[in-house]
DNA sequence: GCCGTTTTCGGCCCGACTGTTTTCAGTCG
């Protein structure tokens, strides 16, 4: 499923990475990995622009934009061959090693030789490194550590693992004698679908009380770093986590530092440094008389630099400043917003809690409605028949309403679906007059991983075809970490989707999160609608969903583009999907 | 190599921590 885009981005942040390493220019180098990320995240593809088009994106310009279409045309770029051919492939991997960055890596290569991680192991073993310049001991322990590390893989760890962790984190340091603010910024503050490292931030007038603790956690099993205002430690899972210490004047100014990207952060410094200012975590400074003009809270240091507050889940270098700067940021979709969940299982199939349990769970959440869409019999190992559906139907239908849930007067609606298996050649489980039952169909690809990518694309296209398909379920079926989404034309498949009123899945399961944030920011493009959905097997995968807001956040959403904050009468509008006129009209449905 | 409400040249984000340094370079986020 690699876009041209992306190629294009390894390529050029690859370049980058070989201009450190060769000791070139490291304002080159920035460029370049500034437009490696400016083109991964372009929403057109670069492949068909020309040199005007491709100077168009920022960060780009002429020199790049000839190095692309030299790509293009050629399928090598001259450049990056006369590097690559004085720099093995191997030296690149040790910068991956934590600790060693180009220069080390460099040094590495010319005077030992040394171009993979094994022979770096080698190295460190047979004390060769001792004779070099700038490398100690206590460097060689650092090293073969990170090799360790490294090798025991399992870096980003998913959201909902650091998610638990970081609360109990914040939880427990809030409680320590004089921290005043304890909150988890980084990474996880802006809902990223996995997790490298936590970002504690504490506000205190001093920080050895907080740091003692922080040390102390019965989880912490390594102190990589200790210092007054920063204190790295590793857990017990591997996990590192960072917690910063700043005065309680600063918390502002800290919390959006903290929180990154490092590309938005950068981008907000440039604005500061435009209007004669300096941002660091301690504040917005005036560079002449070094006062310190607003620090307190986040609100103030955007609205200092002439913008709105900006959501953590936009802060990617994305167009959210120059949204901001227009007035254009968009009502992002709130966990609030969401009036009911539309994918969600029973023990009837492969669920863990009755269908009574769920519902009671759900009605808790305050939702206005529910779907229970149990797994349909192509999915053999679920034992779905045609009685046990409707046996399961009759059931909903009776406690249809009955649930008056937290704070509702009005009882939760019920609705009766399904999770149909689209085919191979795009059909699903049952015909037309069976699916015609069903309140909503969402239907999903969980076979047949392999197909070409035309075959793919065409069975979700046809899939989405069908009158009776509302949702498309986790629609590139990937599993993170596990198994790569499947190779389709993603474009195309919106298109489809956008045409024949088919929503497309934000799946919350915090090892799915699918489709990604990336791909809803084109598929808004395309004028689809999303379905936020839990995908719950479990009383408490309900709560997962939490993270599907944060992702359609970080798609831009908002509450318009999600049907499931839609009042109950437009949804059902919309899952009508003007079945009877194009059943009339005899297209669309499937043989 | 890119870019421009002070700029077509001269800037380019900022600070903490570590190790190997007698004053700083490299790495990280």
């Amino acid at each position: 499923m690699v876009r041209s885009n992306d190629e294009v981005a390894a390529l050029l942040a690859e370049y980058a990475d070989l201009i450190s390493i060769t000791g070139g220019e490291a304002y080159r180098a920035r460029v370049y990995e500034k437009a490696a990320r400016a083109i991964g995240g372009h929403h057109a593809d670069v492949a068909t622009l020309d040199l005007k088009g491709l100077q168009e994106i920022p960060g780009v310009g002429r020199s790049i934009a000839e190095k692309v279409t030299e790509y293009f045309r050629s399928g090598s770029v001259q450049a990056v061959e006369e590097l690559r051919a004085k720099i093995p492939a191997g030296v690149r991997r040790l910068t991956a090693v934590p600790t060693l960055g180009p220069k080390k890596a460099h040094v590495l290569y010319e005077q030992l030789g040394i171009s993979s991680v094994d022979e770096l192991a080698d190295a460190v073993h047979a004390e060769r490194l001792r004779d070099l310049k700038g490398f100690g001991p206590r460097t060689e322990e650092r090293i073969l550590h990170g090799i360790e590390l490294l090798r025991s893989a399992g870096d980003r760890v998913l959201l909902d693992v650091a998610t638990e962790l970081a609360e109990d984190l914040v939880a427990r340091l809030s409680e320590v004698t004089g921290c005043l603010r304890c909150a988890y910024a980084g990474s996880l503050r802006r809902v990223r679908e996995t997790i490298g490292d936590i970002d504690v931030l504490a506000a205190a007038r001093t920080s050895a009380p907080l740091m003692r603790a922080f040390t102390g956690l019965p989880y912490v099993t390594e102190v990589v770093a200790h210092g007054t205002t920063k204190t790295s430690v590793r857990t017990d899972r591997g996990l590192a986590v960072d917690l910063r210490v700043v005065p309680p004047d600063s918390w502002g100014a800290a919390l959006q530092y903290f929180t990154g990207s490092k590309a938005h952060n950068i981008r907000i410094r440039e604005l500061a440094v435009r209007q004669g200012l300096k941002l660091s975590e301690y504040g917005l400074f005036d560079v002449e008389s070094g006062a310190r003009i607003v620090s307190e809270t986040e609100e103030e240091v955007y609205a200092r630099l002439g913008l709105p507050w900006i959501p953590p889940t936009l802060r990617e270098d994305r167009g959210e400043i120059e949204a901001g700067t227009a007035g254009d940021l968009p009502d992002l979709v709130q966990e609030s917003d969401l009036r009911g969940d539309l994918h969600t299982h029973t023990d009837l199939t492969d669920g863990l809690a009755p269908l009574e349990s769920m519902v009671a769970a759900a009605a808790e959440r305050g939702y206005a409605y529910y779907a229970v869409t149990d797994h349909a019999p192509d999915l053999s190992m679920q034992r779905m028949t045609d009685e046990r559906m409707l046996a399961q139907r009759e059931q909903v239908r009776k406690l249809d309403g009955e649930r008056g849930g937290r704070g509702r007067r009005a009882g939760m609606r019920l609705l009766h679906g399904t999770e149909l298996n689209i085919g191979p050649d795009g059909e699903v489980d049952w015909p037309p007059e069976f699916l015609a039952g069903f309140d909503l169909c969402v239907a999903s690809v969980h076979s047949h991983f392999g197909q070409s990518r035309a075959e793919m694309t065409r069975r979700i296209v046809r899939a989405c075809e069908n009158p009776y398909v509302n949702v498309i379920g986790h629609p590139t079926a990937r599993v993170i970490g596990r198994r790569p989404g499947i190779d389709a034309d993603l474009d195309e498949v919106f298109a489809a989707c956008a045409r024949t009123g088919t929503a497309l899945e934000i799946n919350a399961h915090p090892n799915r999160l699918d489709l990604r944030d990336e791909d809803i920011l084109r598929a808004r493009r395309h004028g689809v609608r999303f379905a936020v959905d839990s995908d719950a097997h479990s009383v408490l995968h309900l709560a997962h969903i939490r993270y599907g807001v944060g992702t359609a956040q970080r798609g831009w959403l908002t509450k318009d583009d999600v049907i499931n904050t839609w009042p109950e009468a437009r949804l059902r509008r919309f899952l009508r999907k003007g079945r009877t006129e194009r059943t009339r009209r005899g297209t669309g449905v499937p043989p």
